[in-house]
DNA sequence: TAGACCCAATCC
DNA sequence: GATTGGGTCTAC
């Protein structure tokens, strides 16, 4: 009889353990398969820890390990689906980032492959129904039809049965015995690789980029280079010498969506090598590709965040594409960054990482300059072209205010109309969604908040619906305040579709298109909007950071930044880094053919460095200013952060229970480590749960985790009080 | 995390 | 008398 140690597909805390069944069936079972086991009264899928070999009899064995044993009850796969390289991965996140194993071995597994019930009924492998010749001498008399197929079947063996016109004659070679019906594997994902690349003579910096990579003793290698500067073609040059010298590699981009060009490039110049995997491919997609991966039959990967688990065997680099953007944090359980998996990774199997920005994250650029990681710039331009003449202004003076608008300044309004006349093409910037930020009330000052979490609604005109932009709670717009019955509601602060109707009133017969979250529901939508811009068809296009990221519309003479100081606001350290970057990226949309750009940015803080940093597209003077700024506040780079984030429905418990863990921190006086909080998170109240958060602010984890992860075992008694843990926030 | 069990409130 | 909802407990 076989004891299986089992961890179980529930993502709690309380069960992040193994759990032991038995199994004397035929199956092989090893680590890493799926069983399906009862749980507690529930059918519930497992993933296999351990196994071992008993001769005991069961109530013997019942007996010694002092609990009841179940029996599995169905072994799912017949082969690990993690290999020793990936199982050791998970159990290695899942102690960094204090998360259950069980969610990592879920992450790194596509839908269909998951430990989790629900994979039963994800996609399967896909079939494609094609004929074969079986050596049966031909005896009857034949049609042209049967002669065409037969002779085609001896040039290629098999074909398709949908690429045949005539049913009849496939029946009756059928009947006679001269072919047979087989199932061929097929492959769902279709990719698009028309795309011209030919390799390009490199520049000297791109040389030693190339060279400094290959080179270095170092893991992580960052390269800084301006856009522009050929990053790309250091990506493909280096993944040709790593192929070459016989590795496999992992290419990792922000988000596939806005970043067609790479995965076209890739796929172009290495073929059936390349596999895909991101967010946006079916499950069935997902699937294919995974599996294509896992039999070995690619070399490289290109994918987004969850590609970095992508079961490619001897990888030699991986590397990161955009090394700053903030969707390779993955926002919910588990909390991992594919950075620094990426680098752990790599660091176990004795590969390379190579982070590639214009603007790296400042955690990084700092470890590049303390010498922990590898450093190359590459500040050359290769078109040299003009930076946009860039101008801020400053939406506290009176003067700038124009009186045809109360949202566009004099500047923006010249501006906008020069490249109408012109015919050239511009893009508006406002980081919200909607027609107005919030609804009140004139005459008793109500404003309408989400019920289920305490934000104000933002107002969206199309649907004439009150949204909240933090969970999916939407509301049919009111006439009245339910407060005090006044029919007199004000629309405060502006969105997208309130930009949309500015510009249609300024400039009636020109056309205008909005990109954000709302508009891109589907990914046709998103190409359909994108593609009718670059067509030139739509003149403006308006829209929320999705427009400042990755197109190249070569039209685009303006860009001009409704509200630059959105996102200083936000209660995050990260606030200034969000804001430069975007400013950055939006200006950076200006001008990029031949034409010259220019760009506007209405500020109320117009001498913030974030601003002017971002305005002139000067990363180095920001570095400088804002590590400064974290060295004051003592945010990171210069420490590190954990975010232990508790909800309950019970919200005298949960402040009692936050304050008892947050003075037991304190009272465990850890070398250079500051507890904060407990603290009311933006969001207080969600779900039908009330919040609270700790942050712990240390310079080295000497014994922080071992503390939180005795925390997580003594709470597992509190079953009203959810503990989430987010090692490295970002929101805080 | 989710089902089971228990108890009380609520309905026809 | 049956049904619904909330709170608590536990898992191999």
């Amino acid at each position: 009889m076989k004891l299986l140690e089992i961890i179980i597909e529930r993502k709690a805390n309380s069960l992040n353990r193994p759990f032991t069944y038995y199994y004397d069936g035929e199956q092989e079972v090893a680590i890493g398969t799926r069983v399906k086991v009862n749980f507690n009264n529930a059918i519930v899928l497992g993933y296999i820890v351990k196994v071992e070999t008993s001769d005991l009899p069961l109530i013997e064995l019942e007996n010694k390990l002092g609990f009841h044993l179940s029996p599995v009850i169905e072994v799912i796969d017949s082969e690990p689906l993690l290999n020793p390289e990936l199982q050791n991965l998970a159990a290695v996140l899942s102690k960094r980032y204090l998360t259950p194993l069980i969610s990592f071995v879920q992450a790194m597994l596509p839908p269909s492959l998951k430990p989790a019930l629900s994979s039963l009924k994800a996609p399967k492998i896909a079939f494609e129904k094609h004929i074969e010749r079986l050596n049966k001498p031909i005896t009857t008399k034949l049609t042209s039809q049967q002669e065409a197929i037969l002779n085609e079947l001896s040039l290629k063996k098999s074909l398709p049965v949908k690429q045949i016109k005539s049913k009849s004659a496939i029946n009756t070679l059928l009947k006679h015995g001269y072919i047979r019906f087989f199932d061929v594997e097929i492959n769902r994902l279709k990719i698009d690789d028309e795309v011209e690349y030919k390799e390009k003579k490199l520049t000297l910096d791109q040389k030693n980029a190339i060279n400094s990579v290959i080179e270095t003793d170092k893991v992580v290698t960052l390269l800084e280079g301006v856009t522009g500067s050929g990053k790309t073609e250091v990506y493909l040059q280096l993944t040709k010498h790593f192929l070459n010298g016989g590795k496999n590699v992992i290419m990792l981009v922000p988000e596939i969506a806005l970043t067609p060009m790479m995965v076209k490039l890739f796929v172009y110049r290495y073929g059936k090598d390349v596999a895909i995997l991101h967010s946006e491919l079916t499950a069935g997609e997902k699937y294919d590709e995974y599996r294509r991966i896992a039999r070995g039959e690619c070399r490289i990967v290109v994918g987004a965040r969850s590609a970095v688990f992508a079961p490619l065997d001897n990888i030699g680099l991986i590397i990161l594409d955009e090394e700053h953007v903030e969707s390779y944090k993955q926002d919910a359980l588990p909390f991992y960054h594919a950075r620094d998996v990426a680098i752990i990774r790599a660091t176990n199997i004795g590969a390379k990482v190579l982070l590639g920005s214009a603007t790296p994250s400042l955690e990084t650029r700092a470890r590049a300059q303390k010498g922990v990681y590898n450093y190359v710039l590459m500040n050359k331009r290769i078109n040299e072209r003009a930076l946009p003449l860039t101008t801020i202004v400053d939406m506290t003076k009176a003067a700038n205010l124009s009186r045809a608008s109360t949202i566009f300044s004099t500047t923006l309004l010249a501006a906008l109309k020069e490249v109408i006349e012109k015919k050239e093409q511009a893009i508006l910037l406002i980081n919200r969604r909607g027609y107005s930020a919030y609804l009140t009330c004139r005459s008793c000052g109500h404003i309408f908040m989400c019920p289920s979490c305490g934000v104000a609604l933002a107002y969206h005109k199309e649907s004439h619906l009150l949204k909240c932009h933090h969970c999916s709670y939407t509301t049919t717009m009111p006439a009245n305040c339910p407060k005090c019955g006044s029919s007199f509601l004000a629309k405060i602060g502006f969105g997208t579709e309130r930009i949309i109707e500015e510009v249609e009133k300024l400039f009636p017969n020109v056309g205008v298109c909005r990109l954000d979250s709302d508009t891109k529901q589907s990914k046709r939508s998103l190409a359909k909007i994108v593609d009718s811009f670059q067509r030139e068809e739509k003149q403006i296009m308006v829209g929320t950071q999705m427009v400042a990221k990755g197109h190249d519309f070569p039209n685009v003479t303006l860009v001009g930044v409704v509200l630059a100081d959105i996102g200083l606001a936000l209660p995050s350290y990260r606030s200034n880094e969000r804001t430069f970057e975007l400013l950055t990226q939006a200006v950076g949309r200006s001008g990029r053919a031949y034409k010259e750009g220019k760009a506007i940015i209405q500020t109320y803080n117009p001498h913030h460095y974030a601003i002017t940093c971002g305005a002139s597209q000067d990363y180095a003077r920001f570095y400088k200013l804002e590590m400064a700024m974290r060295k004051v506040q003592q945010y990171p780079p210069f420490t590190y952060l954990i975010a232990v984030r508790f909800a309950s429905i019970n919200e005298e418990s949960l402040i009692a229970l936050t304050h008892k863990i947050a003075e037991w921190l304190m009272s465990l006086k850890l070398n250079e480590t500051q507890v904060i909080g407990p603290l009311t998170p933006y969001i207080a109240y969600q779900k039908k749960k009330y919040h609270r958060f700790i942050v712990i602010k240390f310079h080295r984890d000497d014994k922080i985790k071992s503390e939180l992860q005795k925390m997580l075992d003594n709470l597992m008694k509190y079953s009203d009080i959810d503990v989430q843990i987010d090692v490295d926030p970002y929101d805080y």
